[in-house]
DNA sequence: GTGGATGCAAAGAATTTGCAACCAA
DNA sequence: TTGGTTGCAAATTCTTTGCATCCAC
């Protein structure tokens, strides 16, 4: 039910190539296609986020970013812009604080979120694509009834078994429960 | 496919009954229940809620309020409370801000929110009892696995058609956008 | 009577804004 | 060259906390 470890198959995915390198570049493209810069600080802001399998905070991500190279102020800037052109999802909040992750046309995964720990899992594959054929097709009849821009945001809560199996990676350090 | 107004089907919630009174009534049994007092505070904004058909900022429910009966940190207590024993949903947020509504059993309805005037819809009853099913599915799967307090949050952000009815009511002049 | 609940003031955290300096196109 | 970007500092907004007082049970 649950999937600990991220598995990829390029079966699933239409689009790009799976390399970080050609995942950077498709990134690079859209934002020359919306008309932004291309950044030393974007770089490094797409590169970390293309390192995680999961959404991070803000706070997470300027904290892979070896600290000198941009200010916190330019991470929240960057991604308000990246949101903007739909390069990346805000994918949830939980006390108050906004996650982000890549979107960059491969399957959405869909997350259950310790309510103890703030922890991250990863429902499986099947379960998320699932729930994704649900509710693309909702989307596809508000897109036909006239709405644009259409997204949404699907998070499930709960206190994970105590035999759970703790996530490795960067982690919830920054992600202080606040209830 | 776009719910404008507020249909009352008794027929499809299996639980309380729709007056004010009567609904009032079995929130402060759920109260009781969980072993919270029956305050005035308290009294006054579960009447506030009960008026909301959409859910609705910690900010307005504090407007509604009539500003003397409570004070603002009251409104955020009492909520972290309730939602503590379920008798709340925290539905959403957006630009940061929790909004919240009753969950008194009767059936979820899940929102359209739009991205330019935060003005929130439902979707149609047939669409969001769809989507309930599928999550009641997942929800159930991941009780069976072990995980307790199972819950969700899905909302669907979007851009409504220009020739949009406008929401009646309570509405958005707290909800500013921020981004 | 007693512990939970409230109000007020103040602290904290996350996010935004102003503006001058900078650099990608 | 030039307007989009960035950095730094300061301001905002939302939310939480401390503590004395109050009131529901």
């Amino acid at each position: 039910m649950i999937a600990s470890t991220q598995t990829n198959h390029p079966l699933h995915s239409s689009v790009p190539a799976d390399d970080p390198q050609s995942r950077l570049n498709a990134a690079c493209a859209r934002l020359r296609e919306a008309g932004l810069r291309i950044t030393q600080p974007r770089i490094a802001i797409i590169t970390a986020l293309l390192k995680q399998a999961q959404p991070v905070s803000i706070e997470q991500i300027h904290e892979e970013l070896d600290k000198q190279s941009c200010d916190l102020v330019t991470v929240y800037r960057c991604l308000a812009a990246f949101e903007e052109i739909g390069l990346v999802r805000r994918s949830f909040f939980h006390n108050g604080t906004s996650l982000y992750q890549l979107s960059d046309g491969r399957s959405v995964a869909y997350h259950i979120i310790s309510k103890d720990t703030q922890e991250i899992r990863n429902l499986d594959e099947a379960t998320s694509a699932r729930l994704a054929e649900a509710i693309a097709q909702v989307e596809t009849e508000l897109k036909a009834a006239g709405y644009r821009n259409v997204s949404h945001v699907l998070e499930f809560f709960a206190n994970p078994p105590v035999t759970s199996p703790v996530r490795e990676g960067l982690g919830q350090k920054k992600l202080v429960a606040a209830i």
